[in-house]
DNA sequence: TACGGATCATTGAAAAAGTCAACGATTGTT
DNA sequence: AACAATCGTTGACTTTTTCAATGATCCGTA
């Protein structure tokens, strides 16, 4: 019942090396992460995944399958199925594109904003304890970051 | 032959709420990373965690297999393959566990150090390829968070 | 306009990775 | 000595990833 106490033990290997390599912080803190995030995500039947999907489709930026691909590091197919999923549950829906009637545009129902927002709320309370040990300013610090290192 | 150039096209869909969320930050970095790692590890056969597998046994640390699986976020049957093959390419060997006899060692072999090396400068050039948008300052910055964040 | 090559979502199959329970050997505890 | 717990290992099982093929549609070019 009480706040559940996260064992924080400085591993004995993390002074290797290979403790500061980029790769391995970045595959462990996604790791260790997305444990955590798809436990909390359970609860609406959701995952890491399709909750980026669901999130996408509540933006309003009306994204197509292959933006999500290319966006999420996913393979089409893979799209395919996660948006199977949603779609059947009703929480999003396939729209032609409109520019190109190849492509489909994701978009969200009522239903699929209305568990993305309870969604959302239980996944800031996960992110903020994964990142605990960190301040305020170095938590947007790290936002700040990975976003330059990916975008620039 | 020239420089690889690498697009960093700042997608349209990065303007969502969920382009700021970390768990989506470390998956898609780590993604790519972990593609350029892989690419610049085949030359010598190794992968991301063989090559991590190999940099601990080098370490001098002389770490168990269960300590790697729990370091590296991995299944005790992972380490078990992941060693399997190191050691049958002579690049790592298994030994007595000192006060355990239960637990094996992993150590390096030469050949394994040799491999190592030359690993490590394909892999740091990589590093500094991906995290090139980022000043040398930032790319600190980056790795003290992520150590900050884990490990407290 | 019509053709050809490219791109989109989709399917299905094959390969790889992850998960999990069970085992013998060994350890530490009672 | 007996017992439960831990280590590495194996094998089975599930999930995920990867990839080629397909029909529909788009775009550029003749």
């Amino acid at each position: 019942m009480g706040p559940q106490s996260i064992e924080v033990e400085t591993p004995r290997l993390a002074a290797a090396k290979i403790g500061s390599d980029v790769g391995l912080l970045l595959a462990k803190l996604h790791a260790t992460g997305s444990l955590l995030n798809n436990k909390a995500l359970a609860d609406y039947g959701l995952r890491e995944r399709s909750f980026s999907v669901l999130t996408l489709a509540c933006s309003g930026l009306e994204p197509t399958q292959r933006e999500l691909a290319d966006f999420l590091s996913l393979d089409p197919s893979q799209v395919v199925s996660l948006v199977d999923d949603l779609e059947h549950r009703g929480l999003v829906k396939r729209a032609q594109g409109k520019q190109d009637r190849r492509a489909k545009i994701i978009v969200s129902t009522a239903e699929g904003r209305r568990i993305h927002n309870k969604a959302r709320a239980g996944l800031e309370e996960c992110e903020r304890t994964q990142l605990a040990t960190l301040t305020e300013d170095e938590n947007a610090q790290l936002r700040a970051l990975l976003k330059k290192a990916l975008w620039g």
